[in-house]
DNA sequence: TATAATTTGTTCGTATGTATG
DNA sequence: CCATACATACGAACAAATTAT
């Protein structure tokens, strides 16, 4: 039968239904319950619920077990210069920057850290890890690795920029390198940055010195690539 | 019931194996139909197809219609240095490189690109499309940007490097800002780099100047982040 | 604090549509 | 035209997380 002759399927007609219902919702609030959709466009939940899986895919909503599903706020990006302090840069620029720590442990490296730290052998890392908010919005997340024998500078550091907490503390990190990539988050990493895991982010690995020259700090960090870009000023030759 | 006590569901298990069974299949093979693989695992098709999803977000699988599913071929991570040139440093690395002309057409400016470029009032920009193949694998598309007064020196250029061109003709670039980010392509871009639309594709947008401090080219680009880390060797402070 | 109700998450079953070869 | 294989859609049931009672 199907006189309809519809062109697209249902559930991506739906899907732009509530693509244009979203202007109605503020930000954080939550849609009506799937079951309460589901009957309200006469389709059944698996097809109401393949419709909103477009809109998680493009960053607009997010589910949330047991609570329902809420709205995102619009995306902004915020132009990050490489050449200044990132919280110094973006609070100049306005927006409210803040970093928790998540957790600190100590374990054994891993081949790639042991050699870019110049670890000495089998000496463990210390890791921490934090989580970057901007205007409260979690951002991005941090993971900053030591060798065992600097764990006396890191022990009090509780939030807050690292950088200046290691300059506080006479250690001058300097920049060795730096390695972009971008992939889609990891379940974990998607938890933590409420975010959807469709969404690439941008993926940071930097290595910096104390200015004497020897490895001090490597940092993996992951952040949002919708709200995010990083930008670099002058700096070497490079094709395209 | 539920004796086995799985920790995660089912279809994440499945994806697992099947991601582990991957090395069996040469890249370009077809997996065996949905209908007998979830007869092979006694779950529902939908719970094979679930299972699949999941591989086709990871960029691992591509389903066709009526066809079938195909194993896509392994990333390789090229680290690009961003302080040589392109073509020259993955030559170097042992990886064939070219770059071939998509397209060259005048049009009027954004007003991004007339501030960038600094044009004259309405002054058009000429727009050099290339694609950049490694292994004769397509890696990147790039979007090369001049100002219409500078179309001669550009009018010779039928692919290859571009840096290398123009300095053939005594320009000499040097960039002056890059700004990276990341994003899902678009079914164009998904095409022309043959890639799937889930995976993350780098893009970057490069302001250079000729030697004289005058902006000369503004190129945006995308790579496909699955292949290639972009290397920035030294360079400026800054934090995480 | 404990329990029930609500809401999303997973899995099965079944049927039919549509593109490919 | 036919068989195969993926795409869409409906229905039912239960699990798991959260919130309300």
């Amino acid at each position: 039968m199907n006189l309809s002759r519809q062109v697209s399927p249902k559930y991506l007609e739906l899907a732009q239904t509530l693509r244009e219902e979203l202007d109605i919702y503020e930000a954080g609030d939550y849609l009506p319950a799937e079951s309460a959709l589901a009957e309200r466009f006469n389709v059944n939940r698996h097809t109401l619920r393949r419709a909103v899986d477009e809109l998680i895919a493009e960053g607009r909503v997010l589910r949330h077990k047991g609570r329902g599903t809420c709205v995102l706020p619009r995306p902004i990006i915020y132009p990050v210069h490489a050449a200044s302090a990132y919280s110094q840069t973006l609070e100049h620029m306005g927006f409210h920057s803040r970093a928790i720590v998540l957790g600190k442990r100590k374990r054994t490296a891993t081949a790639d850290e042991s050699q870019a730290l110049q670890l000495n052998n089998d000496e463990p890392v210390l890791e921490v890890e934090t989580l970057r908010f901007l205007d409260d919005q979690p951002i991005s997340l941090i993971s900053h690795c030591f060798a065992e024998r600097h764990q006396n500078v890191v022990h009090g550091y509780s939030g807050g920029s690292m950088r200046a907490y290691l300059a506080q503390r006479g250690i001058r990190l300097k920049r060795v390198s730096t390695l972009i990539g971008a992939r889609t988050p990891t379940q974990r990493d998607a938890l933590r940055l409420l975010m959807p895991r469709h969404t690439p982010v941008l993926s940071i690995r930097t290595l910096s010195s104390n200015g004497d020259g020897a490895s001090f700090e490597l940092s993996n960090s992951i952040t949002r690539a919708d709200r995010f870009k990083y930008h670099v000023i002058s700096g070497e030759q490079h094709d395209d």
